[in-house]
DNA sequence: TTACTTGCAAAAGCTTTGCCTTACT
DNA sequence: AGTAAGGCAAAGCTTTTGCAAGTAA
């Protein structure tokens, strides 16, 4: 495991490209738009640079849609909401429900110490 | 798409073995028992039911594991909690939230129809 | 200069599909 | 009899890995 990590033109971009997109986009949509900045780039640098600033708490991964991950440029716990027709994983505004790992926690014996929850359903567009 | 389900002794060991146990398995470890039932069983015909079940409300999928599916017999509504260290996923004793999807519902443009909400920390036996 | 990172290609893992045969209704 | 489902092998998709060459610190 390295020591530091260096910041590259690549990393920076993959970086950049998630930050500019309200969207959760996957890998490979973040290689195309990455790739229109810097052509020789490879898909793989993608996969690997999304690991690393996801191990660093820079980005995070998820996986709601089961067959492959979306990321999220915004590194603060927050919810989701998952469009069923269109697929679209989008921020949803909402409080914390930090207190039922609490509740959790005095139902059993595990040690809960997280709790993972988006809501699904139409988005506005899809609904109309 | 065809217009009945024949139960064929494939589908009815598959839906067993996925019955029998308190764990939530992935499709090969479904295989491997099934198997022990039926040698010539084929691992294509275990997905190809596991799609069919899932589509008729039999069974549940589970995608918190992000890389491969797990499989629940159980076909009503639960939760669940995800042990870090092995992985394991166990069914979660707890009320129903489905009052957030209420609240969720005032909070946003989105028409929600649903929520998916699982724990996770370390297991009891884990926790040791 | 060191050693982390890149690009390419190949491999790995899980799941689906095509095709022909089998067998449920 | 008609057709859904089975078995096998191959393909598909997303993600990871090995390695030689490149480059940030």
């Amino acid at each position: 495991m390295p020591k530091y990590m260096r910041l590259t033109k690549q990393k920076k971009l993959i970086l950049d490209v998630l930050r500019r997109t309200k969207a959760h986009p996957a890998a490979d949509w973040i290689f195309e738009q990455a790739r229109k900045e810097i052509p020789s780039l490879s898909l793989s640098t993608v996969y690997r640079n999304l690991n690393l600033l996801k191990k660093t708490g820079e980005i995070q991964e998820l996986n709601y849609l089961g067959t492959f991950s979306c990321f999220d440029g915004n590194p603060k716990r927050h919810y989701h909401f998952l469009c069923e027709k269109c697929k679209c994983v989008y921020d949803f505004d909402f409080p914390s429900q930090h207190h039922l790992e609490e509740e959790a926690n005095k139902c059993s014996r595990m040690k809960v110490t997280g709790h993972c929850l988006f809501f699904y359903g139409l988005c506005d567009k899809c609904s109309e």
